[in-house]
DNA sequence: GAGTGGTCTAGACCACAAT
DNA sequence: TTGTGGTCTAGACCACTCG
């Protein structure tokens, strides 16, 4: 049964119930689901609070809804790659890889130019420049520039920096990242970054920029990034507008 | 006032509505719309059916919300790029370029290897192979490869992969299609490919590789494309889980 | 304390699919 | 005709923010 003094809502218990059973395997690909009518009688919850759970899963992709025909269950979430918002350890370690860091540059200076307007900042604002080589199971993956506003992370020292920046900004200044806009292009090595990446001049790179946003919609951080060919493809999810 | 004999949901209306107020700047970046209390007073409409409309707009980036203080225009949508699962022809138009093909092969084969894997078909089931150079304003874009099984999709001709396959797909055949997921790499042209793409061997280009589903979860094509790396940037939303 | 969004209820009618 | 999801109502209590 749901408990409904908990402070976990109702809905989410039911949600986490459902995924339990596909991930289980009791609910498989293709299975229907009770109907909602069935769900709120048997767990004595209200239909729209089972509705607000299969919301949820169906926009999560574990379930799907056909008209006058009933709740399915979607193919294998499993083995799905990273979706979202993540950063740079995140991402390697849901690849299976050890992510490391050497760092190459950590200062403060004035904003100036393409900063002002992505981070929305005043001429001159101090922002964080962080440039680090970022290493997979101990070879250089990509080359990374981050600029983040003081204002908004301040305290940040050194050792910050070796580990998942996204890490220390939620849990240590307890901010909320909420999503960011990112742009990939194709393009070959230059010559400052042949070193930093092991590679061959003219070798491809991919070029990714990426604008993040804090929950309340303040820019948060503009990272450029130039990951490796040879070693980095990037998955993404695409829903049918 | 909104319209409640309509067969368009009163939710959607107001979204509509809602959509129209941030777009003409009457709803400003940042400002606080009217609670969900007052506008369900003012349209004369329970407070859920004003949250379901809500709901959506958070979702697709327009508002975001802050618990116990209110509700809040999020910054422009404005000039953001075409999101979510696309065509070809949608993605260049969205990018006001003008798309155009040059079909170079358009055949039956028995599915084999990756395509039957990818698209769930038992071996040597046939599968249309659409082999097109894709152009954006007169020049070339990329070179595009596309598996569709003959089952799904039948009395396909020339025609019809001369504009967007996703258009006769989803009006003619009457196929919602759902999702798809999407890897992207880069690499550099090989001798095959330079010249349907007018550039140098060895030039950057950009890998992308698509497995789409209809929103029934079966898998619908395999798109293996070549882009230029200097023509074309993708654009992609991430949303932190 | 007043106002906000977050959750939840116990119904209702509709359109659509299958029998 | 029965069962399904889609929409909608008119309330309710909670936790949170702010003055």
């Amino acid at each position: 049964m749901l408990d409904k003094n908990s402070p976990i809502p109702v809905y989410y218990q039911l949600e986490e119930r459902l995924k339990d059973s596909i991930e289980k395997r009791e609910l498989k690909e293709g299975d229907m689901i009770p109907s909602e009518r069935v769900l709120s009688e048997q767990y004595r919850i209200s239909r729209m609070t089972v509705r607000q759970a299969i919301n949820n899963l169906v926009r999560d992709g574990y379930l799907y809804r056909i008209k006058g025909k009933g709740t399915f269950v979607a193919s294998n979430k499993i083995e799905q790659p990273l979706q979202g918002l993540t950063s740079f350890t995140e991402d390697m370690l849901s690849r299976g890889l050890k992510p490391e860091t050497r760092l190459l540059q950590f200062t403060v200076e004035p904003a100036q130019g393409k900063i002002i307007q992505r981070l929305k900042l005043a001429e001159g604002e101090p922002v964080n420049v962080i440039k680090r080589v970022r290493l997979a199971d101990n070879l250089p993956m990509a080359l990374e520039t981050t600029f983040l506003p003081v204002k908004l992370i301040s305290g940040l020292t050194e050792a910050h920096v070796y580990g998942s920046l996204y890490e220390y900004i939620e849990t240590q200044l307890g901010l909320k990242i909420g999503h960011a806009t990112q742009t990939l292009e194709a393009t070959v090595a230059r010559a400052s970054e042949t070193e930093h990446l092991q590679i061959q001049k003219g070798s491809p790179v991919l070029l990714i920029e990426r604008s993040s946003y804090l929950a309340n919609q303040h820019p948060l951080e503009l990272v450029k990034s130039v990951y490796r060919g040879d070693r980095y493809k990037f998955n993404v999810h695409l829903q049918r507008p």
